[in-house]
DNA sequence: CTGATTTCTTTACCTATGTAAATGGATCCG
DNA sequence: CGGATCCATTTACATAGGTAAAGAAATCAG
């Protein structure tokens, strides 16, 4: 299992004293099944670190439908990330599919970090920047695939995953309504 | 108009020799209406920053079909940034829409600075997180709103850009075709 | 085990949007 | 002026996908 610090110090090299003041910002926290990290129309204050367990993302619209866009099924940063950067009101829920360990730090201490540790900026640089990627891939396969091939793409993307969590997680992921990913399920079962 | 000294260090403050060294990085190109900044299958290699001019980002489907997904109207970095991070190949395809003024620089010279200059990495990143809030806003966007809203959100996004350009540039922005925005126009005519 | 609950599939119908092709304005040349 | 080109709109038809409701299957609690 991949700790913070395997995580963070593959992102970039990390001087010990750094390393020290960083994972001393950290406190253990352990979430339920159901229980959410970040809500929307909060204000982010908390970054945290997935240790374990299965997170999801998503966005309500205005009428209390949800859109899943993302699973946490590795070790990773979860929290309102826009939000923390922006400080405008967090448009995002994220929420355990599972009980989770996660390691949470406030996110203004680690800023606060940035002056004397240019190595923890570089971190959070590179990992903006994965972030942004990540966000960029999503978009095309968004923009440029069809239902079917998203859901081709989500197997790929989260394996195993399927087995483990009901199918309308999924077909919100794809964009599309259970029914719809019944049908697609039904076609290719078919060929 | 905003000028890339201007643009940059409103991000972050910069010392005046990380600031020389920075601008020496740049050098002022010339596109013409159709020209690309960079095209999609290529290695980005440079980034750039446009003072003036009007570009569009598209992607280009396995069929050939573009499908917009920004248009840049103010001054602002633009180049292959996924492609300059991960160092794949390039999906998306930057064009001129007017004669543009683009200041460019080799990314890889970018990047040297970080090590010397912090207050140019803390710009980098602070960049790449602006990036990042722009792209969620966007997908919540696609996600959430219909076609009708989108059609609002594009013209709240980009005021008068829509007597600039063609329509079929804006339905490809919307993710719909020119005849079904025909008729959301003709729809909101309507009423 | 059994009833209750949750989840998945199916059916019937409906709507938004796509495709293709025709029409009609603009606008640009020569 | 008069064709040529480009663009927006319109029409007719096709299709992907939504909604609602019912039924089947799986899961859970007592």
């Amino acid at each position: 299992m991949i700790s913070l610090q395997h995580f963070f110090t593959s992102l970039t090299p990390v001087s010990t004293t750094s390393w020290e003041q960083f994972a001393a910002l950290f406190r253990p926290v352990t979430l339920k099944k159901g229980d959410y990290f970040i809500r929307d129309g909060q204000l982010a204050s908390e970054i945290g670190f997935l240790e374990a367990g299965i997170m999801r993302a998503f966005y309500r619209n205005a009428e209390a439908v949800e859109y899943n866009k993302h699973f946490f099924i590795n070790p990773c940063f979860i929290g309102g990330y826009a939000s923390l950067i922006t400080g405008l009101p967090n448009q995002i829920n994220q929420q355990a599919l599972t009980d989770c360990s996660v390691q949470v730090a406030r996110y203004a201490d680690l800023q606060a970090l940035y002056p004397t540790c240019p190595d923890i900026e570089r971190g959070a640089r590179i990992l903006a920047e994965q972030f942004f990627v990540q966000k960029e891939r999503r978009e095309i396969d968004i923009v440029l695939l069809d239902a079917d091939k998203r859901y081709e793409q989500f197997q790929r993307d989260f394996k195993h995953l399927e087995q483990l969590i009901p199918q309308y997680h999924i077909a919100s992921y794809l964009g599309i309504t259970p029914t719809q990913l019944s049908r697609i399920r039904k076609k290719r079962a078919g060929l």
